[in-house]
DNA sequence: ACCTGAACACCGTTCAAGT
DNA sequence: ACCTGAACACCGTTCAAGT
């Protein structure tokens, strides 16, 4: 038998963790966490299957590798980022570091789900945390008062709100959502009259007039003066 | 062939819809939400799993149902409860409506993942919601201040946060988050500081020593507080 | 050491067939 | 009308085998 001479194809870069991980999350950008399956995965990598179970243990370490990936991203965009100094202004430190990490997110919108899942405490989970944790200290938290606007927070302070009514399709999801206001109107009065100012209001015909990044502004708003008012012992 | 007489087994209820969605809860209660396939339902039911698709159109479908089925529970559990009038005390009033689903919720815990999933604009839920805006109206709250409010509040409106790291074994990601920070305690200063400071304090020896239910209760009262603020005008 | 192929035990769902 | 069985196109993962 004679040597094929290998092609470019064939003398592809070897397999890493960090070539899996990179992988994962742009595969998940472009088609969606659903299409992120081990074989699925394998495929955009052309390597089999099993072959990535040699870098990462199985699907739920893969989950949080990911997870370190795009955190690690929000981390060192965090760090980038001049923020006012959190002895002078904690509440403007705190808001630049948050609404940085929510730019981060924007850009993997899927990775809220699976932070939901995986035992997702890792170090550059922790390390964001400890940032958080920080800039209330210098802003004069107690240990104590601190934790528990770690707890009000939550999700918010890495930059994302549950969202309850986000279907796939947004237009559809609005579609549906107005054809129920119409069927059961008078079951749902104040919603209803809701509705008819607001289109009334400003012509938009649904529910597109929230602005996500506004709503999020208002709440991390409302959460960050109820703090301060607390720090200071109101 | 000789009739074989039938046995009490034999003869079942027949399936209905709402048979299969109160199935469906109960398994999803019992064994968690993993455990709530078709395949698993149908068998649960001593059906086989093609049946179920005369009563719910698919899988999705069937999330959909139980969501309602769940979320009817807690509009009955409201509808009885007795608060002030939110004439007279918005706040106490919407703050007795959220601790209430929030009681149904922590009978069904698995249910906050399928709400953020399944577009899940029904009825039950809308009227749910237009509870909380009438609520807010009936407390001087303008449409527009009312819709900021019902974003800032999100999940919390219905009684959870997401939690963002909750391992299915509390005690084993109590132990790895406690193995984290002995491994990097330089790069976690504040996060050190503070398990350190609290498990001085009472003992605690992990993260056992959140509250959940005192958590959210601070977290809610921070955003009604805010909101009240913003509604009279500061 | 790294990758593979076949196999196992699961999924949701379609379709044609039974009663 | 309601239920079934076989089949299809997927999953994650184990295991023994290849190089």
């Amino acid at each position: 038998v004679t040597e094929v001479p290998r092609g470019p194809t064939s003398r592809r870069a070897p397999l890493t963790r960090d070539r899996v991980l990179r992988a994962a999350v742009a595969l998940a950008d472009r088609d969606g966490l659903a299409s992120l399956s081990m074989r699925r995965l394998a495929q955009e990598l052309g390597v089999e299957a099993m072959s990535l179970y040699h870098h990462v243990a199985n699907k739920d370490a893969l989950l949080a590798g990911v997870v370190d990936v795009v955190v690690g991203e929000i981390n060192d965009e965090v760090a980038r980022v001049d923020a006012p100094a959190p002895e002078d202004d904690w509440r403007g430190a705190l808001r630049a570091r948050i609404l940085t990490a929510r730019t981060v997110l924007l850009r993997h919108r899927w990775l809220p789900r699976v932070l939901e899942d995986a035992s997702s405490f890792s170090l550059p989970v922790a390390r964001y945390f400890d940032g958080v944790l920080g800039t209330l200290r210098a802003g004069g938290f107690s240990y104590d008062l601190a934790h528990h606007a770690m707890h009000a927070l939550g999700s918010r302070a890495l930059g994302f709100t549950q969202e309850l009514f986000e279907p796939d399709d947004a237009d559809v999801g609005e579609e549906q959502a107005l054809a129920l206001l119409a069927a059961a109107a008078d079951q749902l009065p104040h919603l209803v009259g809701m509705m008819a100012e607001i289109t009334h209001d400003d012509e938009g015909d649904g529910l597109g007039w929230c602005d996500d990044q506004t709503e999020f502004e208002f709440g991390l708003d409302l959460l960050l003066d109820g703090l301060e008012r607390r720090r200071a012992g109101a």
